[in-house]
DNA sequence: AGGTTAGTAATTTTT
DNA sequence: TTACTAACCT
């Protein structure tokens, strides 16, 4: 009965066992996280102390809410019908249609992707004749979605949050967006918990019902948690104080998706009484990867503190490989040849990741490893349902689910070709706006009245008349006939069809997969749910793959062998990231670099080049700061040019012996005043005229004034 | 209405 | 370097 408990080491056991009050779970990188929240998750159901619905487990990501899912059943014996087992946006979202009357929202109401949230806000920009140039709608929808972390809706925003973005617009149209978002009856990822958390805040009943439902809260990840997801976790443990969170503040790494690492900094004072434990045995990686992870870390400040052990019989092993070259084409090469040393030595490519910094990395190596045939897979970048020819499919979907669903119909009215360009549709939202009615109604006026002529009329009215007629086979047979009828008597999987592109093919079998997909769906909403909310890609399978990722994309994964290059001053640490938030931001790329290193089992070797190319011009480059940081040890320098030679076309630097053993500092924090002379590669000399925090209004020379990153231009 | 070209800027992205 | 968008021709 309670075998399952016996696998567990004592820190481990201790964390499933403390099953009353609020208990913190400190959890290094491998020691057994997963094996601790299931075991947990289980353990309350076994012995009686709460039904299954009465758990509310909390985590970030699909994958690790279905992991969980797959566990907690094996450890039962069986699946387990009626869990609150999700992600923060899932259980959000399925609280929120139970009362989303109270917000203004109808219970089959649109959840907006990423996509869909800017051009929204785009079209509200130009309404109100602001330069989308200048205030990019993507910069501003940023600023949204912090307020919204916050747990602030317009309504809350004090001076003090307020931003001076788009002229001092942005509250404004903050207020905007959320008027038009209930106009649609669509809400976006942010609002799920900015909804859901102001309901409890704002129903007692409503919270003291949930209170006597939940007996137990679980949390994965907390270090990832912003703010309003902290203060639906709080209202929520605020009665029975059942609540176990589990994370690691030395892999909180999304805090500009507004995570806020103080979250788990302060779980203590937030909950009195509250239980610790640290994971500090770890079961995955080799005593030299595990020690120069610590030596690493432990240049951060404030952390909770937690010394990765050993928890394996046998952890010796070799030291980390730090690896000069001299530019991004060669280090491309010695991985891709290392990679095929390793597998001619028995290693599985499947157990190979190369994980880089920035996506503009990604090239160099995939060229490589194409050139070498390699087989690879690029993880993270655009999943499935983040594919054109997907939205637009769905754009259709979500018109057939919803008439009144203004973005989707914008988005297909004229795709495939159908000849109804910008006037003929702004005539339609001219007749929308003025009658207050959804885009589809107002192109069925617009057809009746006339309004419209030749072929514009023709084709949209024929359009219409296919929704009428989509409507009713989606009633008749269901939504996966409907579905197939619409795409092709649409014209758009004909136009997929008959494209002669090279990349058509792969999108026609998209789309027959999304066709396919929906038959495990009840509805046609049920499966608009799922594709909003759990955009999952389904792995595939078959011939083992080098995995190529960004470090964020890698947390939570681990390989035999791992690759991290680019390790040089600007590109990692980014010099963004420290431009904006100075020490903060240093730490969080710090924290990136552990999570790299710890995602190694057996072997990890770092790179750092010491010329790139960024946006097409060489640019010289200083090893990381973080490589002084690694305990020397436990690593062991490899193919560096013994004598750099000084680059003749920089004069204010001296390189200083060999470039592996003396790692020169990352010059000057940027400081530009109003009215320094600046030069730019591409605009040559001019003055500063303004400045806003990175950003610089400068006045060329030769050219106009222009906006800019501080960090294209040099002192002149 | 739709394809072409020139200008412009440039992290990370669990849902 | 590339990717994206807005202005520009047909």
């Amino acid at each position: 009965m309670s075998d399952y408990l016996d696998r567990l080491n004592p820190e481990q056991r201790a964390s499933v066992e403390t099953i009353d009050g609020p208990l913190l779970v400190l959890a290094g990188a491998g020691t057994g996280k997963t094996r601790v929240l299931t075991t947990r998750f289980a353990h309350i159901l076994l012995t009686g102390r709460a039904r299954p619905h009465q758990v509310l487990a909390v985590t970030f990501t699909n994958k690790a809410a279905k992991e969980m899912r797959e566990r907690v059943a094996d450890l039962l014996g069986g699946p387990v019908e009626g869990l609150w087992l999700g992600t923060f946006h899932a259980l959000a979202a399925r609280m929120l249609r139970r009362h989303c009357d109270l917000v203004g929202l109808k219970s089959d109401f649109t959840i907006l992707d990423a996509d869909d949230q800017v051009r929204l806000l785009k079209q509200l920009m130009e309404a109100r004749h602001l330069d989308t140039k200048r205030w990019a709608p993507a910069g501003l929808m940023g600023i949204i979605q912090r307020w919204k972390d916050k747990g602030l809706p317009p309504a809350r925003i004090g001076a003090a949050e307020d931003s001076d973005y788009a002229d001092g617009k942005a509250l404004d149209l903050y207020r905007a967006y959320q008027a038009r978002l209930l106009e649609l009856n669509a809400a976006d990822f942010g609002d799920l918990l900015l909804f859901a958390a102001e309901i409890l805040r704002t129903h007692p009943e409503i919270l003291a019902s949930y209170h006597r439902l939940f007996r137990y809260i679980l949390v994965d990840e907390y270090q990832d948690t912003n703010l309003v997801q902290y203060y639906w976790l709080r209202l929520l443990a605020q009665a029975e104080k059942n609540i176990c969170c589990v994370g690691d503040d030395d892999q909180s790494i999304y805090s500009w998706r507004g995570a806020e690492v103080e979250n788990i900094l302060r779980f203590e004072k937030d909950f009195p009484g509250a239980k610790l434990v640290r994971l500090e045995r770890n079961y995955r990686s080799t005593a030299p990867i595990l020690a120069a992870a610590s030596g690493l870390i432990a240049h951060n400040a404030g952390r909770l503190g937690k010394t990765l052990q050993s928890g394996k019989k046998d952890a010796s092993g070799e030291k980390l490989q730090v690896l000069a070259v001299n530019d991004q084409d060669q280090e491309a090469r010695e991985v891709v040849e290392r990679i095929a040393r390793y597998r001619n030595a028995g290693d599985s490519y499947d157990q190979m990741v190369i994980l880089v910094r920035t996506g503009a990395q990604m090239r160099a190596f995939e060229e490589r490893l194409i050139l070498s045939g390699t087989p690879y897979r690029v993880v993270g970048g655009a999943r499935f349902y983040e594919r054109a020819e997907i939205r637009d499919a769905l754009a259709y979907l979500r018109i057939l689910n919803q008439p009144a669903d203004d973005l989707a119909f914008e988005r297909i009215v004229n795709l495939p070709r159908r000849g109804i360009g910008d006037g003929a549709l702004q005539t339609l939202r001219d007749g929308a706006r003025g009658q207050s009615i959804p885009l589809f109604l107002s192109a069925r006026r617009a057809v009746d009245a006339g309004s419209l002529k030749g072929k514009a009329r023709d084709s949209l009215a024929k359009l219409l008349l296919g929704f009428d007629r989509w409507r009713a086979t989606l009633a008749r047979d269901g939504h996966v006939i409907a579905a197939a009828e619409m795409l092709d008597e649409s014209g758009y999987m004909p136009m997929w069809l008959e494209d002669k592109t090279p990349e058509a093919a792969g999108r026609v079998d998209n789309l027959k997969e999304l066709v396919r997909a929906m038959a495990e769906f009840e509805s046609l909403g049920a499966f608009l749910e799922h594709v909003a909310l759990v955009m999952e890609r389904d792995a595939a399978e078959g011939e083992a793959r080098v995995s190529l990722m960004t470090l964020h994309a890698a947390k939570g994964l681990e390989f035999d062998i791992v690759f991290l290059p680019g390790w040089e001053e600007g590109l990692f640490p980014n010099q963004r990231a420290v431009d904006e938030n100075g020490n903060k931001g240093l730490e969080e790329e710090r924290r990136l670099a552990y999570v790299g290193i710890t995602r190694a089992r057996k072997h990890a070797m770092i790179s750092y080049a010491s010329t790139r190319r960024i946006y097409g011009t060489m640019q010289d480059s200083v090893p990381s700061q973080f490589l002084d940081e690694l305990p020397e040890d436990q690593i062991e320098r490899i193919g560096l040019p013994r004598v750099q030679q000084r680059q003749p076309w920089r004069d204010d630097f001296a390189w200083s012996g060999s470039v592996a053993a003396v790692a020169p500092r990352a010059p000057q924090a940027r400081k530009f005043k109003v009215g320094a002379r600046v030069f730019h590669q591409k605009f040559g000399m001019g003055t500063v005229v303004g400045v806003d925090h990175d950003k610089l209004d400068i006045a060329f020379d030769h050219s106009d004034t222009k906006r800019l990153m501080d960090r294209f231009v040099e002192v002149a």
